[in-house]
DNA sequence: GAGAATAAGCGTACGCGTACGATTTAGTCA
DNA sequence: TGACTAAATCGTACGCGTACGCTTATTCTC
């Protein structure tokens, strides 16, 4: 693969890459060159990708946008960033990347939301019981959202280089919920509380999916749940 | 669409479908028949339409077996079962619902596995921890089957006439659980030990969804959170 | 300039799920 | 028998994601 050797330090310049393309001219030519300069067409400025980049992400938005989730096909980003279909992969190694950039919209949205109504609530047990509501009801209340978030096959994620990921999010998500819990995180280690919130969070996900993805079961209110979830600690 | 009368009552008899046959042709041609006699190519019987229904599955089901699951694609389910690719929809609605027959075999699997394991435990409390290890590690362990089973876009499944599905199996799971739990069943009243179950299996799918799906986070062992949850109620 | 080298861009093709509608088949009726 | 009819079958076509490899652009050295 002709990308492969960026692939592990993408912004931390090319050295390694121009010094094995000069020690592999001077083998068949034997002339020698400084290490500043480099045969062929030079690589695109990281600004220059840049733009691509976000032009791409911003005809996928604008896609998502006007027309709903189903126009969002590599074929239409393309089209509507006036390129050439596989072009995209120069820049995204397939269209879940891209996804990415789209859901990470969702979470802003969400997480305000949550942020909102959890300051509404003073004692941590209330808190945290307002952030599961929250959270559920956005998920709940678009379901398809929630497919394009959590049901994608995304195997390749850990191989692309952007910083948005599941992981990343679930981070910033603890991160989040963790100072709403002053008063419970006095009486608790905090390596046990993260062990709690992750959990909690496992749970809650967990809810999303089964009332979402098993629609045909009479699942009860699941605020019953999370009733039952909560009272254990509290 | 030409199902759609007998969508409802697949199994009932086309006695309304006749009927309907019968006053048109008696509107256009003014001639009688008796209830038993109808023109047209008539319908195949039960019997021929589930041995196509099996061919169908049998060869679904053993294209999965011996290629795997990227195999099974409509094309060569119906190669294998010698038919057009087209005729398959005539028998289901969609891939998904072939698809449950195959995951319909992951989930007898599953549950021969928890109920002997679970057997191997005495009190409640080791036994319900005992079938969310049991459950867990199996899809951790299949995180394929996993995917295939709940990451699936389905929304046509509450529109499909088969009898194995997401609600059913639910329900089965909690009714294979509910004996385990005599002994607290004594003191917990059936409604409220059955929203219990829901939400112990809702926490089990999200543990599995994040543990699986978000990959790149570095979750702590899964027992921790079933801990968490099972501390709660003993 | 000519030519080599290399990155960027994209045309073509494959297999996918499936919508649509034409064709074939298997019966009854005149 | 042959016309009629409805069920069963499936050929064709569309848009999809993307693998592969060719074309084009941009820089170098001579």
């Amino acid at each position: 693969m002709g990308r492969a050797p960026t692939e592990t330090s993408p912004r931390l310049g090319n050295h390694a890459v121009y010094a094995y393309t000069i020690a592999k001219s001077k083998g068949i030519t034997g002339m020698s060159m400084n290490q500043d300069t480099k045969m062929g067409r030079p690589k695109q400025s990281d600004d220059e990708r840049q733009q691509k980049v976000d032009a791409i992400i911003q005809s996928a938005q604008s896609l998502f946008i006007a027309e709903g989730f189903p126009s969002v096909s590599m074929r239409k980003i393309a089209a509507k960033a006036s390129m050439g279909t596989m072009t995209l992969y120069k820049y995204f190694p397939n269209k879940n990347a891209i996804l990415h950039h789209i859901w990470a919209g969702f979470f802003d949205e969400l997480f305000d939301l949550v942020r909102s109504d959890v300051e509404k609530e003073t004692d941590a047990k209330s808190k945290l019981k307002a952030m599961c509501m929250t959270y559920l009801n956005y998920w709940v209340g678009h379901p398809d959202r929630f497919r394009i978030v959590f049901l994608n096959e995304d195997r390749a994620s850990s191989t692309d280089e952007f910083f948005i990921n599941h992981a990343n999010i679930t981070q910033e998500m603890l991160l989040t919920v963790g100072p709403m819990m002053q008063d419970l995180s006095k009486s608790v280690d905090p390596s046990s509380m993260m062990v709690f919130l992750e959990s909690l969070m496992c749970f809650v996900h967990g809810v999303a999916l089964n009332v979402i993805t098993i629609s045909e079961y009479p699942w009860s209110d699941y605020e019953k749940y999370i009733d039952i979830f909560l009272d254990s600690k509290f």
